[in-house]
DNA sequence: TTGAAACCCATGATTTCCCATAGTATTCAT
DNA sequence: ATGAATACTATGGGAAATCATGGGTTTCAA
């Protein structure tokens, strides 16, 4: 099992699209990159779609390959293989991260998330979120909405009942 | 670089035909062409036939060889070595992505999938789509009538039923 | 001989690259 | 320990390369 991403961070996007990555991301990123040696800027898939999405979630070469991988067990032509198709091959971008840290995001990533001028980063298991501030603590919020309980200890979940 | 296609995007297409490949779609083509190196044209090849496709298919060198190996695995004279030999060989047509990274589109093909001016490049693993953009978003939106639930996300498929 | 296809050149808009700097964190020798 | 030297982080800006697109002009096969 591949490093896992922690932890959440504000970062300036500039009107270049440019963005740092949290410095403890790239660490992971460039270990889940089988391409990557030192000094070569290592690789990260964006995907940006999914009508019921609003943020870009970041995968590493390893944890988009899983992807593939359980999207190819699918029939080809079946509605939920083209429906997954459309999310991680279409509606992403692979792109690098710069010897600054950086990454770009296009403008048609940022209007799709209404980025402003901050991304917030959100680790999320082996794969991270980029979101606009305001919608990440509007999502989590909602969270509460749907019966559960933000005064409980999510750690109480850990040993409880799956689903 | 990648191995895979990735992302969308609309382009011009000409008076001549001539159309944009998207520049990321070209470091794919060139780099699944044996035969490609620095300065020389990368091969594509493009299906343009199947009575139910409304969209031309565009194949790298290696992609297309794959699919040849497929064919050759059934029998010589079955009817689905000939509707596949049909589909792979006579309705399509290989070309090169020129200097300035564009392809032409025979008037055939364009007024095959009813291209006017725009044409949208759609990324699907190891192959592209090109479409007419109306018809490809006549084509998303048929996914929904076919049991597939538009404000669910595509994710959720990844670990559930084949099928 | 004529229309389509291949070739050559041109240009504005992006995008990428390279360099720069201020601030933080880390190391290390004393 | 402690302050200096050294690395790394986050960000900015301009130059250079690439992208998408628009013409002409020459070929060439029908």
């Amino acid at each position: 099992m591949a490093r896992r991403f922690r932890g959440e961070s504000d970062h300036k996007v500039d009107a270049k699209g440019r963005v740092s990555i949290p410095a403890s991301f790239r660490r992971v990123i460039e270990g889940a990159d089988p391409d990557w040696t030192d000094g070569l800027p290592p690789r990260v898939i964006l995907v940006y779609g999914g009508q019921t999405r609003s943020y870009i979630e970041g995968f590493t070469v390893e944890a988009m390959d899983e992807v593939d991988e359980k999207i190819a067990l699918h029939p080809r032509g079946s509605a939920k293989r083209k429906a997954m198709e459309r999310l991680y091959s279409a509606q992403s971008i692979e792109t690098v991260v710069d010897d600054t840290g950086r990454i770009v995001l296009p403008a048609k990533l940022r209007e799709k998330i209404g980025l402003n001028g901050i991304a917030r980063f959100v680790a999320s298991g082996d794969t991270f979120e980029i979101w606009q501030p305001e919608a990440y603590e509007a999502s989590v919020a909602a969270l509460d909405e749907e019966g559960y309980d933000p005064a409980l200890d999510p750690s109480v979940y850990l040993d409880g009942d799956l689903g």
